[in-house]
DNA sequence: AGACAGACCTGTGAGC
DNA sequence: TGCTCACAGGTCTGTC
């Protein structure tokens, strides 16, 4: 998916287009997506009004007039506003028509992604537990994430990008942190200081920052809720540059394996 | 309990 | 040109 900064710019960019508009008809061209799309949402959701839309981890939240909307994003989707007489594209899975002539489309090709309904605030907050903290929040700092690896084995990557941890880090922004906090990401978590993780914290903090203020446009098939497209690796240290040489000291990039996952890192600059 | 592999899908690019 | 293969932003499930 689309990490934070991609879905942040989603929600920013939809706001303005949806809320405080009415869903006149809902479309399911193709329910079989992650978690299939259930016929009697159709009913439920028709008729509703938007009243707002805001993200909590990398989850979008839809809020109607008795019930919620969550979307995930998964690995490829993308939900932006469609004109009247836009022709239906290639995995165009779901569309909100509105009143204001205007509609959302759930956009995603590897089907990765899910749309949820929520009848009630109890069943969207149970949805919404198991989720860590925020990145950008006060309490993401380094006693906690000191506290929470303590004993642990586990590589500092994966645990950096454990959503019941910290929700938003994606490979993409785990690989970039680490590199500019000078961190080896197979390190033992259990085994960084408290003055590291202080530091590993801030710098995570200003790439999400950074990367929400450039419109979340690291990634390369993105594209944000007006269907603009992104700017792929604009200002990528590490990820993806396998043996070329280091921004800092010319030394080869390296490329791991985590967690199934691909890893980039400088073996000088990161220890 | 924690750590890992595998699964879910389609599209793309590299290599032959 | 056209085939095959490896790999891709995420997360859930099963197994050791």
């Amino acid at each position: 998916m689309p990490e934070l900064p991609e879905v942040e710019t989603t929600v920013q960019g939809l706001k303005h287009h949806i809320e405080g508009c009415r869903i006149e008809k809902v479309t399911f061209h193709r329910p079989d997506i992650r978690y299939p799309l259930e016929p009697h949402w159709i009913g439920a959701i028709e008729g509703q009004t938007i009243s707002a839309i805001r993200r909590r981890a990398k989850l979008i939240i839809i809020t109607l007039d008795n019930a919620y909307l969550v979307w995930h994003l998964g690995m490829t989707g993308s939900l932006r506003i469609s004109q009247p007489e836009e022709l239906m594209r290639k995995h165009d899975h779901v569309e909100l028509q509105l009143n204001n002539r205007r509609a959302i489309r759930f956009h995603d090709p590897r089907r990765f992604g899910y749309l949820n309904y929520f009848a009630d605030t109890d069943s969207l907050n149970e949805h919404l537990s198991r989720y860590g903290v925020e990145p950008l929040s006060n309490a993401f700092n380094g006693a906690y994430l000191w506290r929470r690896s303590r004993n642990k084995k586990q590589p500092v990557k994966n645990f950096i990008m454990d959503q019941t941890v910290v929700v938003g880090v994606g490979n993409i922004y785990a690989c970039e942190a680490l590199f500019a906090a000078g961190i080896r990401p197979q390190r033992a978590c259990g085994k960084i200081s408290r003055a590291h993780y202080d530091n590993l914290i801030k710098h995570i903090k200003n790439i999400l920052r950074q990367a929400i203020k450039q419109g979340g446009t690291t990634l390369k098939d993105f594209e944000n809720a007006d269907a603009e497209p992104g700017y792929f690796q604009q200002s990528l240290a590490v990820y993806g540059r396998e043996g070329q040489p280091c921004a800092a000291c010319a030394t080869a990039i390296k490329k791991i394996k985590l967690g199934g996952r691909s890893s980039f890192y400088c073996p000088k600059c990161q220890r």
